[in-house]
DNA sequence: GCTATATATTTTAGTTCTGTAACATTTACC
DNA sequence: GGTAAATGTTACAGAACTAAAATATATAGC
């Protein structure tokens, strides 16, 4: 297998798959902004859900975005009520993002269908199927994020 | 395998596809951003130099962005010197984007770089894995783009 | 041929996020 | 203990793009 191959195949496959990031997050991004979210907006009202408070850092590493960035989205998300800040009792720098109970009762609203449209966004494949993508994608995200 | 299941795994696919897409993504970007150059003005290079001059909206179909968006990426281009706009003969509303001489051999210098970095970005896979990979990540982003 | 509708592109205001600097605090090192 | 370096968060300017409206042109329908 020549490099040039390899190259070109890995070339399409970054097509297709931005394509299809793309394609699933346009799906993503209009479901949530029926309740007038940002996907990244969501994406930290459902890490709080599913993980509890986290610190300011631990949410920026949950959802991928810059520092600033996450000072923006837990305002946005604070003037709402649907999120408050916590001060943290052991490094006086720190805060700790919570769910406010609206919030948490907001969550649990939305995301039942969030959760039906990206269900269907994969349905074209069967169960063996996403496993696999799964586990491909997940190597793929694990070696290209830290060059391992 | 009751619905729930089929939600949970495709909930858990999509954050593991949405991790791999940023980290790829991110290599792209830190790529392209020593030239100058956004993912989104790389892949209108990319777009001209592989299938030659495209109007405007062909670009926008190829890049995925929005109709303003490809104006304001081919004036930044354009004003670069790396693309020019001609009119369309048959249709006096529309323009095709054309890459200029610098533009041609710009792309021609720095794609190399970019198509090595995608490579290694992809190289943790084996081929049978990245053609399999490709194989479903197209059918998902069919489904998803199209509803079908 | 005429009118209504659709479309290619641009303009313009706006949104969402980023990069960078700042500041207070913490950690590392001697 | 003291100093240098690192870090958690925010302020702020700016980048990169979008949505929507506008305009000229093309198409559809009669």
């Amino acid at each position: 297998m020549p490099p040039r191959d390899a190259q070109t195949e890995s070339l399409r496959l970054w097509v297709v798959f931005a394509r299809a990031h793309a394609a699933v997050a346009a799906r993503a991004q209009a479901d949530v902004a029926r309740h007038g979210l940002t996907v990244a907006e969501f994406g930290v009202l459902e890490a709080l859900h599913h993980k509890g408070p986290l610190l300011l850092s631990e949410l920026k590493e949950k959802i991928l975005v810059s520092n600033a960035g996450v000072t923006y989205l837990v305002d946005r998300l604070e003037g709402r009520g649907l999120v408050v800040r916590r001060r943290c009792d052991r490094d006086r720098r720190a805060y700790y993002a919570h769910l406010t109970d609206d919030g948490t009762a907001f969550v649990e609203r939305i995301f039942p269908e969030h959760a039906a449209a990206i269900e269907e966004a994969f349905s074209v494949l069967a169960p063996d199927e996403r496993a696999i993508a799964t586990e491909l994608l997940r190597r793929v995200g694990l070696h290209a994020a830290n060059g391992t």
